[in-house]
Parts: structure tokens; C-alpha cells; sequence
DNA sequence: CTTCTTTATGTAAGCCTTTACATATCATGA
DNA sequence: TCATGATATGTAAAGGCTTACATAAAGAAG
């Protein structure tokens, strides 16, 4: 820095003006600092900037599982807007452990991050102190608490649920099932089956705990989930799953063990992903903006971070996509 | 610091000592520091950490798309892998263009990166120049080329693609076809082509221009080249796919389009996703240890920090993995 | 008991910025 | 012409750590 402010003739801290786009700095005096940071190919540091300002522009993102399309896409877009914004994204996995989100969330700290994005609202007591006692602003993604203190942006989980199940409803399903995700520590999955069970409710139908399979997002264990549905005395004629990948697992082990959908069962996903639409029959599911989501989460930071206001909870819209794998009830 | 310094009743530089396990201390006073650290609930700064010794615990991952099952697959890998170690990963992505590279590597050299690793061995010259100047080691990923000066870790993509060729030689196949991804930077894809030519070439075969289609990795676009690809008037009977998602495609468009795979005509897909075996039929590819090769190339950088020798270049071993939509050659 | 090593700890400079404060320059209106 | 306020730039301290160097304590050797 030393360097360019030589070459252009002027103070560190004129540079360090230059570079943060503040302040009054004359325009030749700009232009003179900016042309001796790109013929000196000067690049600041980081840590130094970080630590005299006592802020990065690292932005740390907690994802349960990368290797989830649905997470991937969202990372992705993330990555990319945070990018153009001059932001870096640090990212970490919890694999769905409390401890494990604490040890990241830690080591985002560490980092000194800007701010941090986390899955869900379900947090250690830990983790929730280490971010206030740093003042570290965070938003929850894929949820939609207005009521609770914490920002988040997403949707209602249960709510878009039952959107589902009325539409089963509608055409004739009463008996039901799902293969749903883990829901130890994982409130969108939790969500999801009390919306099921909730819209049931409402029609005068239920949703026995034997009905209810709770697998990981894994194809192998949601076909095996979804022929053990299947093969039981009393099969269900509509299946909600968690997610897409579970819907997969539900269409494949459909192809290879000759059910037919939607002819004999019907079965919903939840996500959209890519896939969806060109498996056969193609996937009924909730549509749901992952990439708008995850962008989103970074402007609730940025706002907060320049002190601009921001709604404290999101909503972003999801929507039902009826594809090939639901129809009527099949006649009893 | 200081306060733990005084808590403990040392010096800070002795809390240093402790905190990078390093150096002579007395097994008591260490205890006294850890003490220290855990009842204050002390969290070093990292900014100060890699400020003060011009080195951060930050690796940088520069991925072309993280929106593909083969990479999501890597990073969560990698990050589990440099997480235990006490690193952190920053990731980016280049889609595959040199200069949004540069750009990710430029703002991984700012927070100071203690390595980067990057997809193939095509660089831009600035790219290179950059992690050169800084003295910032890297190694490539999914290339193996012992002959070069850059480190990798990866395997042969020509050599390899060459295998799946001489099965379907044998298969008694003639008329070949390639769904490709799109060669322009990426030597990964480029080898694959070339290596399919080559091998065909031992065989007295080969693979006209037209026959090549290069398309992106996406589900859509592979499944428009496949329907090109058998709706000519002399289609091919084995179809090579630069990776499993366009494997995918071909699929997933013969599910639609009522061509039988692989009586009518057979396809290779490349990486064995986790849906590959669960299609239908089930999507015969080359296998690559992705997480293995991920973590291998987070070794070698730890090994160059830390002074300790690494091999330039490490192979990982790839296989063919046969499954039902590859068979012979149908009779003319 | 010295003296010399080895081991353990302390002192303080330096890493590269940002930023509060000081200073200099320049219109502007009286 | 001269205050005056706005604009533009400089000075230097501070931020939290690492580490070279200095020093103190503890064994080992004589």
C-alpha cells in the first residue's frame, strides 16, 4: 500500500480512501491511486483490512449437506452474488448436528465474518450466544417465523405442505403416507409433516406414525422406504415425500418394480429440482426459489451490515407443480 | 489474548505458544492457558492470526460449477476434510472461464489463502503469475500429468475414456457417437474427446466431426443431443457422455422417446453420480473417487506448507463400472 | 559448586490497514 | 479582502496476533 500510495504521490490513507469508495477523494487524485494499484498490481490484505476495520467481507454459510442438489444451487447462487458484491463465502457443513453448526459457526467467528447464514431456526443455546455476544447478524433460511425474533427467508414450511395434501385431497386420496426427512433437529422437515398431518386433519383424515418413514435424503433408502409403503396389506395411494430426492427414489422403485404412477399411488416431492421434470413420469412438486432464497438471506445481511433496514422475516413464494406422477385415486 | 495471558498469569506470547501447539511449554502452563481460553470463552482472531504471520488456515477451492452432483460431492468432502484440520474452505466458481478464475484467485490471494485448488491444468497466464508471485502453492484436480511442472492429483481423462471405448469395441460397436461437454478451457472434456478418438483410431474407427456434440452438462441439453443423435439417418449404436448428467440425459430421453437402451444402442456415462445405478436402465460409467481426490489434493498442500514432500503428481484410480445400459452391438 | 546447555517464558517490534484528528486548500458571500 | 465552511489530504495510533531476541530457570557435566 506503502507502494501505491508512493507512485500515486499520496498517503496510505488517501489509497485506503480510493479503495473503500468513500469519502471525499478529488477524481484525478482517484484516478492517479487507481492507475498505480493496477500497474503495481497491488492487491490489499484482507487480514489487515479486517483487522483495522474489525469487520471482513466474508460472509459464512452453514449448509446441512453440499451434497444435496437443492443446497448446491443455492450455494451456488450465493456464491455468485456475494461475489459481484465483493463478498467471499466461507462455507461449512453441520450434516443436521447442532455441535457440529456450533464448531462452524465458531469457526466462522474465528474468521470474523460479516454475517452468517444458517438453515432452519433450530439452533444450540451456544451457538445463538457466540453470534450475539460477537454481534454477528444472521438470517435463517428456509423457514418463515414472522412471529419469532430471528431474521429468516423462506416459507411455511407446514403451510406449503398442506398445499399438497389439499390438492391429494381434492383428487380423491384418502389413504396417505410420506417418507419424510429426518426431523431430529431439522424444523423444515418437522414442518412439513405436521402441515401433512395438519391438512389431513382438516379433512377428517389422519396419518398413522406407521405411515409416516423418516429416511435420509438418499435415493437407495427412499426406494426401499417407498416399496416398504407399498407392500403392506393396505398401501397408500399417495405418497408425500420430504424432498425431490426422496420423490426420485419413489418414482425409480416405482420403474423398476412395475407400480405404476400415478395410476396406483400418486406421489408428490418438495424442491423442484432440475430432475423433476424429466424423470418418467415426471415429478409432482413444490417449487421452491432456492437460488432468489439464498440471495436474498445476503441482502438481509447487507442491509443490516450498512445499517439499512430490512424486513425482520421474508416470505418467498412456492408453488405447486403438477406433473405426470399424481392423478385420481385409484377406485376401491 | 491479553486476557487470557493475565487469567493464566502468562505472557501473551506464551497463550500463542499454546494456541499453535508449538514450541516449549510446560504441560502446566498449557493447562493454565487452555483453562484461560475455555472459562473466557476466547476466540483468536484470524485476521490478526494471518496479519501477524503473513499465513491464514484458509484454503481456497476454485470449482467451475458447484450446481453439479460431481463437484457438491467434492466440496463436502474437501470441507469435512480441511474442517478437521483446522482449515477453513473458500470457495468460488469460474463456470469455466479463465477470467472469473483469475477473479476468484485474486480474492482468495486477499484473505490470504494458504493454498488453492483448482479444476484441470488450463490456467490463464495471470492466474498463474498471481499464485506464483504471492508464492501461494496449488494443485489441479481431475488431471494426472506427471510430465508438467504444476502439482495434480487426478487421473488421465484421454486414457481413461479410452477404456470405455475398447469395451464397446469389443461389445462389437462401430458406429460411435459423443455427447460432449464443451471443450473451450476445459481440458478435462477436451481429453475425454480426444481419447475416444484415439482409441477408435486403434481400432480402424472413427468419430467423425458431426458425431461429437458438445453440450453442457445439463439434463435438457443432453437430451436434445441424444434425440439428434438417433433420429439421423444412420445412427450411431454406442454413445460415449462427457459425464453422468448427460449419461442422464440419453436416459432419460430414450425413457421418453421409446428407444431401447441397450438393444437399439448403448451409453457410457462418466463420474458414477449416486442416481446412475438407480435409473433404468442403470447407467454403465466410469467411477471417480471425487472425495478421494479432493482430499488428496488438500494433502498435498498441507505436506508444501508444512515442508514435508509430496509426490508432484498422484494418480487415483478410476474403473469402469458395467451396468445395464451398455450391451452388443446391435446385428445390421 | 561452577559453568554450560537446554528448556521455558517474557518483551516488544512488526504485520497492513483503517480512521480519528489535524491540517491544508478552495470557493463563497459579506 | 477576509472570515467561513466545505472539501481534500496527511499523520499517526490502533487493531490482535506472531516471533526474533532476551532472559530466567533448570539440568548436566566437570
Amino acid at each position: 500500500m506503502a507502494d501505491v500510495a508512493a507512485a500515486a504521490q499520496v498517503s496510505t490513507a488517501t489509497v485506503s480512501r480510493v479503495l473503500n469508495k468513500a469519502d471525499y477523494v478529488k477524481p484525478q487524485t482517484r484516478k492517479a491511486v487507481e492507475e498505480a494499484i493496477a500497474t503495481l498490481g497491488y492487491i490489499p490484505s484482507g487480514a489487515a483490512r479486517s483487522l483495522s476495520s474489525r469487520s471482513s467481507r466474508i460472509i459464512g454459510a452453514i449448509i446441512p449437506s453440499i451434497d444435496n442438489s437443492i443446497f448446491a444451487a443455492g450455494v451456488e447462487a450465493l456464491q455468485a452474488h456475494l461475489g459481484a458484491r465483493g463478498y467471499h463465502l466461507l462455507i461449512g457443513s453441520s450434516n443436521y448436528d447442532p455441535a457440529e453448526e456450533y464448531q462452524v459457526c465458531r469457526s466462522f467467528l474465528e474468521q470474523n465474518a460479516a454475517g452468517v447464514i444458517m438453515m432452519g431456526e433450530t439452533h444450540s443455546r451456544d451457538c445463538l450466544a457466540l453470534l450475539a455476544r460477537y454481534g454477528t447478524p444472521f438470517v435463517n433460511t428456509g423457514v418463515y417465523s414472522p412471529d419469532k425474533p430471528a431474521f429468516c427467508v423462506g416459507f411455511d414450511n407446514a403451510g406449503v405442505a398442506a398445499t399438497a395434501v389439499r390438492y391429494l385431497v381434492q383428487l380423491g386420496h384418502r389413504r396417505f403416507a410420506m417418507i419424510a426427512g429426518i426431523t431430529a433437529h431439522n424444523d423444515r422437515a418437522i414442518g412439513r409433516v405436521k402441515g401433512v398431518r395438519a391438512e389431513l386433519a382438516r379433512s377428517g383424515l389422519s396419518l398413522p406414525d406407521d405411515r409416516v418413514l423418516e429416511r435420509r435424503y438418499d435415493i437407495a433408502e427412499s426406494r426401499a422406504a417407498f416399496r416398504a409403503l407399498m407392500t403392506r396389506p393396505d398401501p397408500p395411494t399417495a405418497i408425500l415425500c420430504g424432498n425431490d430426492v426422496q420423490g426420485f427414489g419413489a418414482i425409480l422403485e416405482a420403474q423398476h418394480s412395475g407400480i405404476r404412477i400415478p395410476e396406483q399411488v400418486s406421489v408428490v416431492g418438495f424442491d423442484d429440482l432440475v430432475l423433476s421434470r424429466h424423470l418418467k413420469p415426471a415429478l409432482t412438486t413444490i417449487r421452491v426459489p432456492t437460488q432468489e432464497m439464498w440471495c436474498r438471506a445476503a441482502d438481509m445481511l447487507f442491509a443490516r451490515l450498512n445499517g439499512s433496514d430490512t424486513p425482520r422475516a421474508v416470505e418467498i413464494e412456492t408453488s405447486l407443480i403438477v406433473r405426470e406422477s399424481t392423478g385420481p385415486a385409484p377406485d376401491r
